[in-house]
DNA sequence: TTGACACTTAGCTAATTAACTAAATATATA
DNA sequence: TATATATTTAGTTAATTAGCTAAGTGTCAA
């Protein structure tokens, strides 16, 4: 039950719920890229991941300086939950309309996210 | 999202856990077997109570001096994550034998339960 | 080898919350 | 009616936690 618990105590929060819907819409995405969309610092969005991590929600794999997480698959326990939360997602249309600000930042590889970070830092 | 989330937070409490997991176990129990139970004073009981029945997961019922609460039925949304919780429970050794200790409070009435704690103070 | 970068860890602060006690409300019984 | 009982509400305190900044670790590229 303590593990029960802090799953749910993981999935409680505005921005875990988040990451988690990103990551059950896009295969895989690095932690910059899902840093960059929260609107959070790098160490907060770190955190969040790692406790998603611990609980068994994401996996991570490492390549290079990057870390890049996807949604847990060898986990057959949380699968039906897993399923009831991919629908909740599905109806919530605030959700919905948060994660098409993801595409953009998806659709870069982590390069090219640096790339307009700092265009974007030299024009102000 | 919002409600997801909060549906989490609700779940992610151990004495909420607690309580849900003994109405999924029992038909119906009143707030006073509920409080006796769980081992905190009856305002912190009936705080968890509410934050349960205020996000869908049971339901109560007035009867003179005491309220009833019993797992929320009419509620298809949540089913499937009902469902996934009761097989959590099931594999919990520590909240099965947890919940062996409710039995002899849950087949008292609120009446004979007041009395076993009026006989248990006048001892002491 | 030096510097830039991606991420994590440590330490702090503000906000949230689970617990308590005391007071309020509502109901039943003597 | 007066009192006891069951529950809820209000208010306080201590613990937890989401966020931040700063410092640390490991990797790559000039």
């Amino acid at each position: 039950m303590t593990g029960t618990e802090n799953v749910f105590k993981a999935l409680g929060d505005r921005n875990r719920l988040r990451i988690l819907a990103a990551l059950l819409c896009n295969k895989e995405l690095c932690a910059c890229q899902i840093h960059e969309w929260l609107g959070v610092t790098g160490a907060t969005a770190s955190k969040h991941l790692s406790l998603l991590v611990d609980n068994g929600l994401i996996e991570s794999r490492k390549e290079g300086r990057w870390v890049h997480y996807r949604a847990s698959r060898n986990s057959t326990a949380i699968r039906p939950l897993i399923n009831w939360i991919k629908k909740q997602i599905e109806l919530d249309d605030a959700l919905q309309s948060d994660l098409k600000k993801l595409e953009p930042v998806a659709s870069c590889t982590p390069l090219e996210l640096r790339k307009k970070q700092r265009d974007r830092a030299a024009c102000c």
